[in-house]
DNA sequence: CCTACCGATCGGTAGG
DNA sequence: CCTACCGATCGGTAGG
């Protein structure tokens, strides 16, 4: 990353705290001592605290999406399809852990305008893995009653992903994603359709 | 439920408060005026706010454990043990859904002492749930090259429910349970082992 | 269970 | 980016 922006060095902080203690247990104070700056100083580079949470978010979100996306997006064989995006998924957990934290799990911090921002970004992800699955099921190669409980199923387990993750840890993102895949792949598409 | 003790009442009123808006967000004086009192009069009744959590928390925790262990240790066939467990947790999940949300995903309130339990409770339950998938490993039932991954995938699955189940929703717990619990056998025990 | 209140800490601002 | 500070609200207590 090398010495970025004072103000992404603020954006990075915060991403930390929020992830590790919650968005209220973290105070300003903690995220400028982070930063390196005193409190008071933070609001040369942001407007609030809330405004920070925001920004988190909306980058997470558009990690997850534009990596994703081109994936649903493409004309290889759905298999293939999904095997990729669990990769990308995993990839963008893996390299933004605490943006991903937050944005897959700090729903209840959201209240009012913020919250419906919030879940729209979050739904227009989810939407992406239904039509992934919807492809699948179209093209006969998936073959489930009730996709969208499915759907539910494969997004809760890659979105479990990140609270067991460590950097340090014996599972590479490589090999989660391969057998995330290959499992959920037995799961949508069983060996003897009908 | 009919009339509960005030006790419970204010049990009740946080663990709704915290499973919305998350602890730190919800004051007091909101579980107070939830539990028909003033916040003064909160402590006749409970330690502080963070004994409430951790009362909270272990109410949920039993009830997770008492509902499964004991299929986990019957003799029955692996394969109706999986669905019965699973059976088991989306009751749980549907009945307590303020606790188990709180238990489920509120790790990131506990600091210091009260983490350690906390972790300590959750890592009891999730041992479950290895100790059963091992058994049917052993049991040749279940075929996975590693089974501590798979474990950490039917968790994410299983815990993700309370975040998207509604109680007045299309979706009955029946119906997640049996459908969750034939595709994670489907994932667990491939149609032809080797 | 209420009245009355506390010290501490919070997010944020003014003025430089 | 700092110094100095603010109003508001927090969790909790004393005394009845």
């Amino acid at each position: 990353m090398a010495r970025a922006s004072k103000k992404s060095e603020i954006v990075e902080a915060a991403a930390y705290l929020f992830s590790t203690k919650g968005y209220h247990a973290t105070t300003v104070r903690d995220i400028a001592e982070r930063a390196g700056i005193l409190s008071g100083s933070l609001y040369a580079h942001i407007d609030n605290k809330e405004a920070l949470l925001r920004e988190i978010v909306k980058q997470a979100a558009n990690q997850f999406m534009s990596a994703v996306q081109p994936i649903v997006d493409s004309d290889r064989p759905i298999a293939a399809k999904l095997t990729d995006a669990v990769k990308a998924h995993v990839g963008v957990v893996t390299n933004s852990l605490a943006g991903a934290r937050i944005y897959l799990d700090e729903e209840a911090t959201f209240t009012n305008e913020g919250r419906q921002e919030f879940l729209a970004l979050r739904r227009a992800y989810e939407n992406l893995w239904a039509r992934l699955i919807e492809q699948g099921v179209q093209q006969s190669v998936f073959w489930i009653e009730d996709p969208h409980l499915a759907r539910l199923l494969v997004l809760s387990a890659l979105n479990g992903i990140h609270r067991w993750y460590r950097t340090e840890g014996r599972l590479t993102p490589e090999v989660i994603a391969s057998r995330y895949s290959s499992w959920l792949l037995r799961l949508l598409q069983p060996a003897m359709p009908n």
